[in-house]
DNA sequence: TATAGCACTATACTTTTGTATAGCAAGCAT
DNA sequence: ATGCTTGCTATACAAAAGTATAGTGCTATA
């Protein structure tokens, strides 16, 4: 029931420009940027801190980190958690709309690898 | 065979982080930006000229068109046929590549779709 | 002759995105 | 007391992406 009310949403999705316009810039929009990907993928190995993600991504600056994370934030792709301890202790995790992202990363690399070798037997 | 060995070189490419981000950012680069899905979109309808593009999609600049198209060339998603006709007559026809961007970008619509389902029932 | 369409290019500007550098408040270790 | 770590914020700046507006060379049509 619930696999067919999803078939079918997709389906419509399809046929209307609007929505579909909608739910592609929503993914877009959690991967574009220099550092939402490698921050979700540290994050893919377990809850961090934010040094710890700081110590992962070595270039990456707390200004842009803190953004980083605050956007993830919002967009419902990370839940930032605080233990009142002494001093603040802050954790980072992924939620399961972000594990979920997997299988557009898998189609993503299959259509780069792909379109890598068309394009390395035109030129080369 | 060719499967066989394109399923290898997936395995592979999900172990080696290199390669991993390079094909993921393929990916995203020629995804990413205010107009190039809508130029996708309006060639997904078959071969057209420079102008019937812009009809397509009214807000975008002679200069933006200008400046995508040739980047999507480069990236071998978009032919540019010169016909020189007087006055000289050009065409731009989606690659093989591009129109197998549609995995890529049904999975985008279903991960957006089911993730706004998500966040609609955290918020309201 | 004037006007309009085609396929763009040029110049100047604004907005968005990312970088560089410094600092802060709290607490623990020496 | 001094420096170290944690989890950031503030300010200033540079680079990239996008907008606004005008104009070019060509030709067909009114």
């Amino acid at each position: 029931m619930t696999a067919t009310k999803r078939i079918v949403d997709f389906a419509e999705a399809k046929a209307c420009p609007e929505q579909f316009v909608l739910a592609i810039n929503d993914t877009l929009n959690v991967l574009t940027g220099k550092w939402k990907l490698p921050i979700l993928a540290s994050l893919s190995y377990g809850i961090k801190r934010f040094t710890e993600i700081q110590r992962n991504i070595p270039k990456i600056t707390p200004r842009m980190l803190s953004k980083e994370l605050k956007e993830l934030e919002l967009n419902g792709m990370v839940k930032r958690i605080v233990y009142d301890a002494t001093p603040v202790l802050v954790e980072y995790e992924m939620t399961e709309s972000a594990k979920d992202l997997s299988a557009v990363i898998d189609s993503m690399l299959h259509w780069g690898l792909k379109h890598r070798k068309t394009i390395m037997q035109n030129e080369c």
